[in-house]
DNA sequence: TAGATTGTTAATCGATTAACAATC
DNA sequence: TAGATTGTTAATCGATTAACAATC
């Protein structure tokens, strides 16, 4: 289905795409074309149909793309109907609220497990689930292999849980906190999300404009 | 100080350079090669030099880069030692998180107010700050003319309250939220913060590896 | 059929990497 | 001075945009 090696570029704008298009088909926009599309979206309508071809033929000439068809493809392509196992480690503020906020089914993922070092957290319940200490981390991983982890710890202590997760199979993480995972273990899949990144950006935007 | 346009790839690797280099400079490393920085960064040395040299020449040939004072003209390039006002408009697990999680201060921003909708809520403590209602947002910003907005309310409330803050002068946003700030506005200066977008491109990743 | 719009190839643009003279 | 490393120019690579034949 995958033509070739497909562009980190390509790649970050899917979830876009599969964002816009939900919304459209919810509107219920049954076609579009490209040209529409990426008008809407602020992109070329070159740009779209060379995305959408890197992996397959998904539209029609002379009719476009249909909605709700093209939104089921990227969803597979993204990988989001075959989900994958994950862990959260550290459950403070930012853990409880992205545990929360987030639903993790509609984006690939099943929570299976969440943890804190915090004895005085374990037991509580936090989305039907409850949170479990880090010391039984070990145990749990080896029962259940945890495909990826969500890392809302500080740097100090991310560093050796990661080599603890690595350890036991994790081979994705969302990582919220500073430790480069990405440098030290190079074949493992890491996202960053680094608020503190976002609003330096934003400073410089600001302060240059 | 700053040559020509700055292309979006540079400006996204400043706040790395400038965490990378605070770490070496609290390490007490004091001085540092291209070539080093950009090995420890996973970057070439070439990429490391041309990024620098769209802002000056801060290095010194045969010796390399001063650590404290690069990380301080990056800093500067950033805007961190100006800060920008700013209010954050939600409060809710995400906004909390965010509030308490971040020290704005050390990112080029002042937090000088807090609101949400939720009457119950409002006159609680965050940081120090009572959350404000979202009915005296108006008065505020007249009187505290903050520059930026930093999003933590839902897609259908977003749209809105932009609208609003925009008309009372706010130029720049950190959008935790779907609304798609920058296609009704192209003026304006957000960063978008999606998790749910990282999520899915860790899914990408972990389904087409 | 005629009009619209795709899929795809070619052209352009921009970003990264390589090379090296300048110089500390 | 000799060695190291910058600043900067030139070469390469990759991504975006334009163009158009294929075709629904």
């Amino acid at each position: 289905m995958i033509r070739g090696k497909i562009s980190n570029s390509v790649i970050r704008r899917l979830p876009r795409y599969y964002r816009f298009l939900g919304e459209l088909s919810s509107k219920g926009v049954a076609r579009i074309s490209s040209g529409e599309l990426s008008a809407r979206m602020g992109f070329t309508a070159s740009q779209v149909r060379q995305d959408f071809n890197c992996f397959g033929e998904f539209g029609q000439q002379g009719y476009g793309y249909n909605v709700e068809l093209l939104k089921n493809e990227i969803g597979g392509i993204l990988g989001l109907y075959t989900p994958h196992t994950a862990v959260m480690i550290g459950v403070g503020n930012l853990g409880r609220a992205v545990a929360q906020h987030i639903n993790f089914n509609n984006f690939g993922f099943q929570l299976t497990g969440i943890f804190d070092q915090k004895e005085s957290l374990v037991g509580q319940m936090v989305k039907n689930m409850p949170i479990r200490s880090t010391a039984t981390l070990d145990e749990f991983c080896r029962e259940n292999h945890p495909q990826v982890a969500i890392l809302c710890i500080p740097k100090e202590s991310a560093e050796l849980v990661t080599k603890q997760l690595i350890k036991l199979g994790v081979t994705g993480f969302l990582n919220f906190s500073h430790y480069d995972i990405a440098l030290d273990y190079p074949n493992v899949l890491v996202e960053n999300v680094h608020f503190s990144d976002s609003l330096m950006t934003l400073s410089y935007k600001l302060s240059n404009k």
